[in-house]
RNA sequence: CGGGGCGUGGCGCAACGGUUGCGCACGUGCUUUGGGAGCACGAGGUUGUGGGUUCGAAUCCCACCGCCCCGACCA
């Protein structure tokens, strides 16, 4: 591809809009647009990337037997009502009407049509197993898109449905799919670290996330060095020694002025955190109020309450008048005296005696506060969100905590979407049975962009060779001086032309300034820079320059043409 | 949805009641060619939209729209 036929353009100065690495890098470089918050057109560089991305999943895919297929992404909403997902689901989901007045929706996923396709399809056990796989574009209309390319509304997705005859078949192709991910993610160049994950509301017994290590990720992971233990910071489960018998004492009253928050009441009566209790007061979506204590070293982990009170539609924080109506005062609160409210305590925090509560009153907290002596809790259960530091569930040694973007995903989902349209076969035991599915997403933006993080200096993008959109950057440098740099650089060109489009190179032809070539050829990333100029022609080749290393060489003609017509890997 | 910020030529910015300007990019010509070249000429903007205040609004006020950041949210 000549550079003067290429569609796209490389800004000099940052997009004032960019503030993570890849987003500024792939708008600079011309690899990407943005057409509005969360949607992006990809440039023919970023839509090459973003196909050898596809190309590496599909490999890996089909080399666990998956097929590919293609699903719509328009769908009659009434298969969203079967699934009960039309009403469950908020404003993420786009509706609209056709023309005939019918409730459509865009596709935010795909189970629902691959759970009409196996009704459909689907007779016999011996049907069963299968994996079936498509890239397919998906809106979420997320509430806030962010970072470029990592969050965004509007992407293609590749999306694998695992369809079995029991358990058994489904963890065979969960843990197939999780070695596939982990080949995938390799070959992409990205670090990843499978964590285990929340399973939400779904149904499924088991969930990986696997994320990409990034300060800007919007998850928090925690991990243990020594044993490898690695969990979202949603699931992982907080293990702290039990606290020190102490005799029970009697709950006395403190005036404690102006201390609403952990901080300032450990420090006006000066007690440790760990000696309070902390309160935090939640509104679920199904309309219960909830009360969620945890010990005031701790936080309350939002996913831990919501799966240990099966909140359904999520949590939102109370309002203060909404805490006062069940007779609380926010900043001085504690379940005690409590009306209409749901008591969920964390069992460190149940099991912590003599804590300071808040007296729900204003500017008084309680000392000596037990449970369950002084209040009831309703459920007991670990609320805790894990600190850096804290005990590995695993082998007990400290926890680190980092944060991470998650590029795939895998998830058991059992028999919710099969049962609930249908979707039967008839087992060799004469029986109808519910087919069990799993579903397992990659986002293929999200990867793009996550590549870049992963690999680019303060000059650019060095793409790995395996999703570079183009194998190498030619330059020709000093044309005017010595017609002999041109037709080299034609002749290269040729040469890798006619070895087949997977062999194709950049070829930077423009009548520009050294300076502008190398700066843009720095940008753009390919893997290896090949420059001809009088001077590697008096050297008696092409200069080649590994991009992620900076590392320069002149080569022979005969190893750069070997490198070129695709007969070796590496032109050095 | 809450908090903050920003909308002026393709990009980055200035002008902050009185004729919209600068750098880069762009077009033409000449020179130049191993690290974002030089000179000359030139094209390009109803200052996001609508209302208001004013003799006069990019500038002040109101509303709306859009984008970014933090948070909430994330099937």
């Amino acid at each position: 591809m000549r550079l003067s036929n290429l569609f796209f353009a490389t800004l000099r100065d940052d997009p004032a809009d960019a503030e993570m690495p890849s987003h500024r890098l792939l708008l600079r470089a011309g690899y990407v647009r943005q057409l509005g918050a969360g949607i992006y057109s990809l440039l023919p560089l970023g839509f090459r990337v973003s196909k050898r991305v596809e190309q590496v999943i599909r490999e890996e895919l089909n080399a666990i037997g998956g097929q590919e297929m293609e699903m719509p992404v328009v769908h009659p909403a009434d298969l969203w009502r079967e699934s009960g997902r039309y009403d469950a689901i908020g404003p993420e989901m786009a509706r609209f009407k056709d023309r005939a007045d019918r409730d459509m929706v865009l596709a935010m996923t795909h189970e629902e049509v691959v759970a009409d396709l196996l009704r459909d399809i689907v007779r016999s056990y011996r049907q069963l197993p299968f994996i079936v796989y498509h890239f397919q574009t998906k809106w979420r209309d997320e509430p806030r898109s962010r970072g470029g390319l990592i969050r965004v509304r509007e992407f293609v997705m590749k999306d694998s449905y695992s369809c079995d005859r029991d358990d058994a078949g489904l963890d065979t192709a969960y843990w197939a799919h999780h070695r596939a991910y982990t080949r995938i993610f390799e070959r992409l160049g990205l670090d990843t670290v499978a964590v285990s994950s929340d399973v939400g509301m779904m149904g499924g017994s088991l969930a990986h996330e696997f994320m990409f290590l990034n300060p800007a990720g919007e998850d928090v992971l925690v991990l243990c060095e020594v044993c490898g233990y690695a969990a979202n910071r949603q699931v992982a489960p907080t293990v702290a020694p039990a606290p020190a018998a102490e005799d029970l004492l009697p709950v006395e009253e403190v005036e404690t002025p102006g201390a609403t928050t952990i901080d300032s009441l450990a420090a006006f009566l000066g007690v440790p955190a760990s000696r309070t209790a902390k309160a935090a007061f939640f509104v679920t979506g199904d309309g219960r109020f909830v009360a969620a204590i945890v010990r005031g070293d701790h936080d309350v982990n939002e996913t831990k309450l919501v799966n240990a009170i099966k909140a359904t539609g999520g949590l939102r924080p109370a309002q203060v008048d909404e805490i006062k109506a069940r007779g609380m005062e926010a900043g001085y609160g504690s379940p005690i005296g409590a009306r209409d409210t749901v008591v969920v305590v964390d069992t460190l925090a149940a099991a912590s005696p003599n804590l300071v509560a808040g007296a729900n009153r204003p500017g008084f907290h309680l000392r000596n506060v037990n449970v369950p002596r002084d209040y009831t809790p309703d459920v007991i259960g670990d609320l805790a969100s894990v600190r850096e530091g804290d005990s590995c569930p695993d082998c007990g040694k400290p926890v680190i905590l980092r944060s991470g973007i998650e590029v795939g995903n895998i998830f058991k989902l059992g028999t919710k979407y099969t049962k609930a349209l249908g979707a039967e076969y008839l087992g060799e035991d004469g029986e109808r049975h519910p087919i069990v599915m799993g579903s397992y997403g990659i986002g293929l933006g999200r990867n793009v962009a996550c590549i870049v993080e992963a690999h680019h200096d303060e000059k650019g993008i060095a793409w790995p060779a395996e999703v570079a959109p183009y194998r190498a950057h030619l330059v020709a440098i000093g044309g005017n001086k010595d017609p002999r740099v041109v037709e080299t650089a034609e002749r290269l060109h040729e040469i890798a032309a006619a070895a087949g489009p997977d062999h194709e190179i950049l070829y930077d032809d423009r009548d520009e300034s050294p300076g502008v070539k190398f700066t843009d050829a720095e940008l753009l990333g390919m893997p290896w820079i090949i420059t001809v100029s009088p001077r590697s022609l008096a050297a008696g080749g092409a200069e080649v320059t590994f991009r992620a290393t900076g590392e320069r060489s002149v080569r022979s003609f005969e190893d750069v043409e070997a490198f070129l017509a695709g007969r070796s890997a590496s032109p050095a």
